[in-house]
DNA sequence: TTGCAATATGTTTAAATAAACATATCCGAT
DNA sequence: ATCGGATATGTTTATTTAAACATATTGCAA
């Protein structure tokens, strides 16, 4: 009864984001913008990463430059013109960032399974 | 003269938020809701700790019972009338739920100290 | 029995974000 | 030359979210 209950009492999940940010707390790079990233290395095209990723082209362009303003290097070599319009490309700095991102979303996700373990053990405890 | 470009380059911040959610992505409670509640706890009034965080009664009345909704429980006994106008006071599940909380962002906290050094040495060190 | 201060809630405005729309530019291939 | 497809960017329209405004309810103490 109080068991039951206290499922369904917290059934709740634990939720987290991570993202780079300007030291006064302006978003750089988040979820998203990475993705992006990735998306661009994987097709070599921005409208493309953009189109896989269900994001206007606009929308897309933006944030990139965004990130690149604060930032205050190039993430991203864009190139037009030519039978295919144009292309674009990560910089060594976009690629190095990327794969850095990527290893701390890893080591965090890790350490982040014990943690919330223990959090829904202890919440999920005192219900009985 | 890289190294230098390199500190300014990557003068950036990781950011991190937590918070509680339906298993639908509906955020339940994060940082605010939980500083709004450590402090009902703290003042034994809604008002007062509205005030003290600087948001508007509205919003925090509305951001609580907005939380006890979708969590299916009352995390807040509220009284009101008397010459005092009335008071609030967390429940028991309110209270573990608080203390829960504050011990997983401890952890969590800890435990990404390293992870974010480590993420920071690895971005730093290829601009030389 | 009335006044007061906090709880309770509907409604409206504003501010922040995202989506949509429109257009210009570039350049290799035909 | 010119066509096409992607990059580049200004402008406008929605959507979402938060803040502001307004007002009712409650119950002890004077």
């Amino acid at each position: 009864m109080a068991g039951s209950q206290g499922d369904k009492y917290y059934d709740v999940f634990l939720r987290y984001r991570l993202w780079l940010s300007t030291k006064d707390g302006v978003g750089i790079l988040g979820e998203g913008r990475l993705a992006l990233l990735k998306e661009i290395d994987k097709t070599g095209s921005l409208k493309a990463a953009a189109d896989n990723l269900n994001v206007s082209y606009r929308k897309a362009w933006g944030n990139i430059k965004h990130a690149e303003e604060l930032l205050g290097f190039i993430l991203v070599e864009k190139h037009r013109g030519g039978k295919l319009g144009g292309k674009s490309q990560l910089t060594e700095e976009g690629k190095n960032l990327l794969s850095a991102y990527d290893e701390l979303k890893d080591d965090f996700e890790a350490s982040i399974k014990d943690i919330t373990r223990k959090f829904f053990k202890k919440i999920n405890k005192k219900s009985e």
